[in-house]
DNA sequence: CGGATTTATCGAACAATGTTCTATCGTCTG
DNA sequence: CAGACGATAGAACATTGTTCGATAAATCCG
């Protein structure tokens, strides 16, 4: 969406001879660090104690930690990709990229650290700019400027990754240990809420029960939708059919 | 849009009596250190130099670097609404929305970082949830049920905080260092993307010259009236005027 | 007034982390 | 076999946030 940084050169060793650890190795146990543990779970202690190795051999791999977050990040996206690239399509460009937004989503649901990286990994490059491609290749059928198209896919991104990289946040102490659950969490917020006074707070008074019960996927399909409308509107609404619930 | 994490009690002096530092003090500061040079610039160590004091001491207004982090928000946030409220508001609601949207836009791009601890910052408290408030103060105004009402500022909030946030992130340091400018970094990335194969990469082949010229502004704006097009549709579309450039 | 309590300050010490550096080992290659 | 190179290991360093105890200054109270 914006620039990227500079990366690293790829030393990877063509041959991998009997290497103990190759970079894939040290990719797949970071991202295990990361889904086990989330973000800071992820050190160059830990994952040097995961592989067995000194912390210094992984800078054989990886030249700093940016770096491997972006390779990790774009290890996963490879396999985002090509749940997307099987997915069927239909006649209805607009559908498809709803779908293929939603697969984006889920991903990032499944792995919350995903969510952080996508923002910050703005090399627009490997895996990250297939996902791009193969969204604009939606909009080529929609009747649309190229840089309308540009904004669409910009706007349907910005949807999937605003939305989750709220969700991914870790909770706060007392949820993740289990002495609150999440609806009571909930339920706490919208008892504030609702004791607001509904003169000065005539908005966050009357959606208190929504935030209550709320669903973050459901909150992501709104916004999508809301984005979606909006687009097929640009594109003159008479492609596909119009309404998909 | 998610939950708050635990916050610390207002330690604070009632009457300040000689207080050599106040916490309006340090989180002004913090907020200079964060303007100055970003996120990165603040350390508690840099900001007691500049305050004059001990590193130990800013732990007597503050709990911990989150809890700064959450007050200096707070504090810069509290300028945002006074702007958002000063504005004039029409008939169009989706119109006054657009604008408070603009608005909070702006304020992130004039401070970068706000945008990282604005997704963070999920205690809903304070002058976030008074801007959350008058954010849905407009959509009362138009014909949706409250669960419309709040999926559509999530939404918008969303598409705000999103863009900004792809673009608070610092860029790579040849720019910063002055090496190459921006238009020639983007130059660059575009040169790439339009040597991409067009029968592999439709898309981005077509695409390379509007990342060029790209505006970040421009985008936002257009994934916020893509987000605006949708919420006219789904209120019905016959409150204010249709189209609005 | 004088001790005790509260308010506020300071900087040394700690633990964790990313990163650098040097030493070393093994496997090829000539 | 000797040197080069691929690869590894871990000690050392600088920079973080945070904790702690010592201590001063203000305030209160009897």
């Amino acid at each position: 969406m914006a620039g990227p940084r500079t990366r690293a050169v790829d030393r990877r060793p063509p041959g991998r001879r009997r290497a103990s650890h190759s970079l894939d190795a040290v990719l797949t146990a970071a991202v295990e660090l990361l889904d086990e543990a989330g973000d800071s779970a992820l050190t160059f202690r830990a994952l040097a104690a995961r592989l067995g190795t000194g912390v210094g051999s992984i800078y054989w791999y990886v030249t700093s930690k940016d770096d491997l977050l972006d390779r990790a990040t774009d290890h996963v996206l490879a396999g985002v990709l090509t749940a997307v690239e099987g997915q069927p399509g239909t006649d209805d460009p607009i559908a498809d990229l709803r779908v293929m937004a939603v697969t984006l989503f889920d991903a990032i649901v499944d792995r919350p650290w995903l969510a952080a990286y996508f923002m910050r990994n703005t090399d627009v490059q490997g895996n990250s700019l297939l996902l791009y491609e193969k969204l604009g290749q939606q909009t080529l059928r929609l009747d649309l400027t190229p840089k309308e198209r540009f904004h669409a896919v910009s706007a349907i991104v910005g949807v999937v990754v605003g939305t989750a990289a709220d969700l991914g946040q870790d909770p706060p102490e007392e949820v993740v240990s289990g002495a609150v659950d999440r609806a009571e969490f909930l339920a706490r917020y919208a008892a504030t809420w609702r004791a607001a006074d509904p003169d000065q707070f005539p908005f966050v008074s009357q959606i208190a029960d929504e935030f209550a019960g709320h669903d973050d996927r459901e909150q992501f399909l709104a916004a999508l939708d809301l984005t979606l409308a909006g687009l097929r509107l640009q594109a003159g609404g008479e492609v596909g059919q119009p309404g998909h619930e």
